[in-house]
DNA sequence: CGGGCAGTCATACTTTAGGGTGATTTTGTA
DNA sequence: TACAAAATCACCCTAAAGTATGACTGCCCG
């Protein structure tokens, strides 16, 4: 294709130039033949050559993690908070609905001790009932 | 900017055609000249004018969402469920913690009210505490 | 081996939540 | 406009939750 063009484009200055012989005093002519013709090559060699410019698009692509998935415990806040696995086994069944009683029935101990449980996770947590509690929780990834 | 490079390209060229007329049998090297000058010509705008070309490619970045971010309410269990806005603005409020007191002042309407939503809620979302509540709705994408 | 911690339990008390019932007012819509 | 749904509020009562305090028991660790 490039030789091709080069070919004709060779041809027409040849051919041209033979005009120029014939007819006198066309040299002007010639020459903005000339440069018409290169300037069309430089443009279209621009054109044809330069390399595009390469525009990446990150399509973000939502992958929902619905909460128990792929969950795991940030041990780092509950030493740091100074959590322990009882407490969390409380706050757990609390995440899940269960009331004081049926946490205690659950773990087979007292009310009473489930009581307790309770006041000292809210205390850690620096909260004051068991709803705040558990959306706290598992802001800090402390549950599922 | 555009016609100073004209003016020192028409100079380039009488100069040239000046020493085509010194120094005899040098139309080769002043046609040359003259087509290399152009070709640039030529590149340089098409490069300049010319709109860039873009290849864009695209990416697909996986994004993990967690639970509350890009939430979409489903509104289909809402109207199945017989919910209505007044009752979803308590569950949200619920969910982030709230004693029926705090709702109820943040809302700008009484205790009863909120209490009476509440018994609303519970018995849409078949459930009896505001735990509950909260995880079910979650579980159901009513609230985020 | 004794102190500290986690876990357990209790009692007493206050606060909040929840159930039931009834009633009034807004509001959207046929 | 008239009707139905939604929203509002009240009262009473029970259940559950939460606070405070104290006590007992294993268990680990310096």
């Amino acid at each position: 294709m490039y030789g091709a063009s080069l070919a004709v484009m060779l041809f027409l200055m040849r051919w041209l130039e033979y005009r120029f012989i014939i007819i006198d005093n066309s040299l002007e002519i010639y020459i903005g033949a000339i440069a018409i013709i290169f300037t069309s090559l430089g443009v279209w060699l621009a054109l044809k050559l330069s390399s595009p410019k390469v525009k990446t698009i990150h399509v973000e692509k939502e992958v929902y993690v619905y909460s128990n998935e792929g969950f795991v415990l940030d041990e780092t806040i509950l030493t740091r908070l100074n959590i322990s696995r009882r407490e969390l086994e409380v706050l757990q069944l609390m995440a899940e609905g269960l009331s004081n009683q049926e946490i205690a029935g659950r773990l087979f101990v007292s009310l009473n001790t489930i009581k307790t449980h309770s006041s000292n996770i809210f205390g850690k947590l620096e909260v004051d009932r068991r709803t705040q509690a558990v959306d706290k929780a598992k802001k800090l990834n402390l549950i599922a």
